[in-house]
DNA sequence: GATGAATGAGGTTTCATTCAT
DNA sequence: TATGAATGAAACCTCATTCAT
C-alpha cells in the first residue's frame, strides 16, 4: 500500500516535471535529463518508471486532459442553469493565462501527434468525448428551458463548441497578451451564446 | 538573374520537400536527409539554400501562410456580396480533405512552435493579419448590407472567427473522417454566420 | 551450519538460473535481472550471495565444468576395459542433445573469456586435467590389455581425445540438427579409437 | 569507381580494426567507441559504413571466414598428392600462434552466437562448407591412391577433419604456450593421418 | 537476510553541420 | 554549384551496483 503510493507519487511528479518541462522548453528540447532535471531526480528514475519516453508523453496527455475534463465537468455539475452551466465551462476552460499557456503549449503538439498517431488520437477523442459530454447536458438543458435553439443536435454542437473555445485559446495564445484572456473569454462566451440561441 | 530565378525555385523545391516530409511524418522524423530525400537532391545542397534546419521551417511557415494567405484573398475578392465574400473565405479555408489535412499537420506544428518563439509568431501574426483584413472586409460590407450586426468591431469579430475556422478545422481533423469534411464546413459556416447576424 | 546449507542452497539455485538464462539468451542478454527472475529472487539477492556478476560466471564455470568432471569420471569408473572406460567417457561427453547444446553455448563463451582471462583460465585447465586423468587412465589401460599403441604417451595423447571430443560436439551443435547426435558420437568414438589404436 | 572502392577500403579498415579490437579485448569491452579508435576513425564513420553494431560482427564474421577459406584452398591447390594437399590444409589452417590467437579468441564468440543466431550460423555453415568441400577433395583423392580408407565418405569424414583441427586449435589456445603450436599442428596431422588412412 | 528503488556511467544510435572535392 | 564523407555532440536507453528499509 505504501509502496504503491510512493510510486504512484513519483510517476505523478515524474508527469508534472515532464510537463512543466515540455510547456517551458517545447518538445524538441525536453530530453530525459531535462525531465528528470525538473522532478529532481536521476536519470535513471524516469526509466524506472516509465518504459521510454513516448510512454511518459502518453500518459501525459492523458493525465493532463484527465485533469481538465475532471475540472470541467465538476465546474458544470454545480451549475444548475443551462446558461449558468455553460458560463461555468468557459470558465473552467479559460482557467487562467498561465494555465491556459502552459496547457495549450503542450496540447498543440499532442494534436500535432494525434494527427499521425492512434494512441494520442485517441486519447484526445476521449477529451473530447467528455467535452461533447458537456455540451450535451447544457444544450438539452437550455433547449428544454426554452433559451437555446430546439433544431439543434448534441452531434452537430458539441464540436462547434470545443471549436470555439479551443480556437479561441489559441488565438489568445498567440497574441502573446495575457491581459487579453478575459476578453477572449467574453468573445468565445458571446460566440457560444450565438450560437446556441434561438 | 537567371542564377537567382534557378535558386529561387530550387529553395520552392525544397520547402515542398519539407513540407510534405512533416506532413506525413511528423516533427520528430523529419532529418535534413528526408527533406533532401523528397526533393531529390543531396544532403549538402539543403545547407547550400539554408543556413540551418530551423531556417527551412522558418522560411517553410512563410510560404505556407503567404500561400494560404493569398489564396483566400483572391478567393474573396471575386465575390462582391458580404455572404458570398464570407462563403468564399470559408471554402477556401476548407480546400478540402487531403489539403487540410496535410496543411494542418504542419500548422500545429508551428502553432506551438510559435507559442514559445518570436520568430514564428511574428509569421504567424502576419496570416491572422491577413485573414483579419478578410474578416474586416467582410464584416463592414456586411454591415452596410444591413445583413451583419452593426455592434460588432472588427478588431473583436476578427480573431473569432479566424477562431471558429481553425477550431472546426482542429476538429475534423481528429475526427480521422475525410467525409466528415463538408459537413464541419457547413457548421463552420453557420457559426459564423450566427456570430456575424443582426 | 545450517545457515550455511541454506545459503549455499541459494547459490545453486542462482548458478543454476545464470546457466539456464545464459544457455537460452547468450551472454548480451544476460543481466542479473534475467538471473534473477529464472531464479525466482529478487535482484538484490544475487548481489547478497555473489559479489558481481562477474564473480557469479566465474562460479558457474566451475559449477559447470566440476559436474561434468564427476559425471565423466564416475561413469569410466564403473567400466573395467580400456574400450569399455572409453566408449563411458564419449558416451558421457555426449550426454544427450539437450545438455550438450545448453552446456556448449555457455561453455563457447567460456572458452572466449578463457582465451583472455586467467582467472576462467584456470578453472578450465582444471577441467582439462580431470579430461587428461580420464584419458590417460583409458589409455594406460589399453597399453596393458594391447589394444592401444603403445607409443603413445599421455601428455600427447590426452589433449587429442579432448580435442576431438569437444570438436565433434562443436561440429554437432553447429549443424542444428538433433537427430544427428549419435551419428556425432559415433563418429567420435570411431576417430578416437583409431588415434589410439596400435 | 575511385569512390566505390574508397569505401571499400573504408570498411576494411573498420572490419579490421573491429578484429583487432575484438581479438584484444573481448566481445564484452568492444563498444564503437574502441573499434572507431583502433581504425583510426571518428565513432560516426562507423555507422555510416555500418548500420549496427551487430552489422558490423555479422560482416566481420563473414569476411574472416571468407579469407581463411580462400587461404586454404589456394594451399590446398598448389599439391597434387593426398597427404601434400592434407599436410598444406593443416598447415594453413595453423598459420601460426599470433594468427590462430586472435583468430580463435574472435571466432570462439562467434560460435556461441552461432548457436543461438541463424544468421551467424549460415555464415559459419558456409566455413564448414568450404572446409568439406576440402577434406573431400583430399579424401577422394587419397582413396583414388590408395592411400586412405576407401570405406569412408565425405559426409562423415569431413565433420570429423575440421572437428580435429578446431579441437586441436583450441586445446593450444587453452595451453596458453605459443611455442606448443608446432606440437599441437603435429598431433592434429597425425590423428587426421589415422583417421583417414586404410 | 531480503528487497527493489535509485543512481549514473556508459552503450548504441541519430543527425545537424562542416568541408574537401 | 553540388556532393556526400566525416564529425562529434547529444539523444535514448540499459544495467551493474548501492543502500535504506
Amino acid at each position: 500500500m505504501v509502496k504503491y503510493k510512493k510510486s504512484d507519487e513519483k510517476r505523478k511528479q515524474i508527469l508534472s516535471a515532464a510537463f512543466r518541462s515540455l510547456s517551458e522548453h517545447g518538445y524538441d528540447s525536453v530530453t530525459l535529463q531535462t525531465i528528470a532535471d525538473y522532478a529532481e531526480v536521476s536519470k535513471g528514475v524516469v526509466h524506472y518508471y516509465f518504459a521510454s519516453k513516448e510512454a511518459v508523453l502518453v500518459e501525459l496527455l492523458e493525465w493532463l486532459t484527465g485533469k481538465i475534463s475532471a475540472r470541467e465537468r465538476a465546474a458544470v455539475a454545480v451549475q444548475h442553469t443551462a446558461e449558468g452551466k455553460l458560463a461555468a465551462y468557459i470558465d473552467s476552460a479559460f482557467a487562467g493565462p498561465a494555465q491556459n499557456r502552459s496547457f495549450y503549449r503542450v496540447y498543440l503538439d499532442f494534436l500535432s501527434r494525434a494527427s499521425r498517431s492512434p494512441v494520442y488520437r485517441e486519447i484526445n477523442q476521449r477529451f473530447y468525448d467528455s467535452c461533447a459530454g458537456i455540451s450535451t447536458e447544457v444544450l438539452l438543458l437550455g433547449q428544454q428551458e426554452g433559451v437555446f435553439n430546439k433544431e439543434l443536435t448534441p452531434g452537430r454542437a458539441a464540436p462547434v463548441i470545443r471549436a470555439i473555445i479551443d480556437g479561441c485559446l489559441i488565438q489568445w495564445l498567440m497574441a502573446g497578451r495575457d491581459e487579453l484572456h478575459a476578453d477572449f473569454k467574453d468573445s468565445c462566451y458571446a460566440a457560444v451564446m450565438k450560437v446556441l440561441s434561438v
